[in-house]
DNA sequence: CGCAATGGTCCATATTGTGGACTATCGATC
DNA sequence: GATCGATAGTCCACAATATGGACCATTGCG
């Protein structure tokens, strides 16, 4: 079990960060989101601790999510690959501001008050994509009878943010709210990266290389090949590829200024994925994918001649 | 405007912490909860930056609350009273992993996209007092036409987690969701506090000792004064001491442990708060603390007996 | 009764975060 | 258009801070 949970292993610790690997990325205006975690090693900005911090508290919700008796201390080391001392000291704080809490009876640790918190705030915030894609998804689930998802672009990677189950018979657990993956790893993600420019498909290949390696049979070529098919065919399919006999099949979609920030998709068995059917779910895709970028547009406008009036 | 927005400017940098004020506190085996952020003098554990991120992340979601378009980096060294640089670099690290982003034109701040993931997270977690409580606040705003609110207790400080607004014409924005207020601010806080056994009261009152300093007209006396009244009546009576004309009502919620560990809340205008419609209020909201004690000791035998089947 | 897990603690070390001082821009106001 | 007072962002010498290996205490298993 514990298929691939984001695999958050800080990048290669012992050496030292080799200074060649053109610190291109950035250079495309897409965003003031940095390239999440691993780039780390490129990364000396100061503030390591934090980052740590952060990426454990995210590794706390993941693990635990469907846990309601939380994660042990070990398993969070052995994921988090630091030493117990840290993840420990880490946890503390956490605990102490309520991000954190840990049952007093198996000593697990499970997100707490303040993560609720924070998510509460963070619903009031104008979240056009997730307002504007509940229907959508809704709608996908119960066309295609499939679970279906919203992968949001960040950085160089893709976090699933919303799930929808179907009301078909299969359930597909390979991906879940929180998890988060280089872009190219999965339906949804590698319809984002086909979505891209060639530069930034380089530049995203370049920036989640270490990452990757946790990822057998995603090299650069592959990836090359699966966003050329992704191009070709208008949509991305991910034949088993993370997980056998898991597949699913996405398409990107676009916000107000067309960059490509998000993807649908939907996932099942390999059995529910023949020809007639891909072109028929991609058609469904697009529609709705088409929708979100028509509401983005709409609220962008609204908004900005609110903002001068 | 921006009245006691949660007053969280850090212990008293300057000056060395004065090694006096008994540590109890820990004491009563209430939780593993430990007490939040100010009593930082006093805990000197090795991890104060990542202390300082999770304090100035809630501080994030907080003043951006209703302000879609974030805060200044400006208003966040004056609120949190740290130096610009040292708030700055923290906010690089909270971009960085999504917890804060930045917006590109205005270069102000708000809650990110793993704040929201984190939020999803959270609300998977066996949230037993959110889901029991759910039903009664929509009740007890219904009936009372007044905002009601739901206060959990974390430690020496009281969060409101909830809110629901009430069908009438008066709508009170003293309180909001992420506020957190020392145990005794506020009417649901009060009923937290009087619900303490004097020792827990005393713990309490010596821990935001230091906090209180922003809340004027809170002193010990007072507070001690004001615990032995709402024990009394049986309910706490929030007399517009926080804020000049808004008052509120509030009664404790109780676990299946039988400790205090929430509160419902009322709150208004000193006029819809004479003597007998106190008394209906009283009985109302006890009522509904009654129905979620009950659900909560349900599920807590239902989870037990699961523990060993 | 070891053995191999677990959670938790200690403390010398140097890496890491710190924050005062500096610069760069922007938009009023004179 | 020069001056002022905001703002965001950058730099870097210094030492306080986080680090993590080694250690101890319990627990559950064979």
């Amino acid at each position: 079990m514990m298929a691939a949970v984001s695999a958050n292993a800080d990048a290669p610790r012992p050496a030292a960060p080799p200074p060649k690997l053109g610190n291109a990325a950035r250079r495309s205006a897409s965003w003031t989101i940095a390239h999440t975690a691993d780039d780390a090693a490129e990364r000396p900005s100061g503030s390591q601790s934090i980052q740590r911090a952060l990426v454990l508290l995210n590794l706390v919700g993941v693990l635990a999510r469907d846990r309601p008796d939380g994660v042990s201390l070990a398993e969070l080391t052995r994921v988090s690959g630091r030493p117990k001392a840290s993840v420990r000291r880490i946890l503390v704080a956490l605990v102490a501001e309520g991000y954190v809490e840990q049952d007093p009876d198996t000593a697990c640790y499970r997100l707490g008050l303040q993560a609720g918190v924070l998510g509460e705030l963070a619903g009031n915030r104008a979240d056009d994509l997730g307002e504007a894609s509940t229907d959508s998804l809704i709608r996908i689930a119960d066309a295609s009878t499939e679970t279906t998802f919203l992968t949001v672009r960040h950085g160089s990677y893709a976090v699933c943010t919303r799930r929808q189950e179907g009301p078909g018979p299969i359930r597909n657990y390979a991906l879940a709210v929180g998890d988060r993956h280089p872009l190219g790893i999965g339906a949804g993600s590698l319809a984002i990266l086909g979505a891209l420019s060639d530069d930034d498909v380089e530049d995203v290949l370049a920036s989640t290389a270490t990452t990757r390696d946790h990822y057998p049979g995603f090299d650069d070529d592959t990836l090359h090949d699966l966003v050329h098919r992704s191009r070709h065919d208008g949509y991305a399919l991910n034949d088993g590829r993370v997980i056998a006999g898991s597949w699913a099949l996405g398409v990107a979609v676009h916000d107000a200024a067309d960059r490509p920030v998000a993807a649908l998709s939907v996932a099942s068995i390999a059995e529910r994925f023949d020809g007639a059917r891909r072109d028929e779910l991609a058609a469904l895709l697009h529609a709705e994918a088409r929708s979100i970028h028509a509401a983005l547009t709409d609220s962008q406008k609204s908004r900005s001649a609110r903002g001068r009036p």
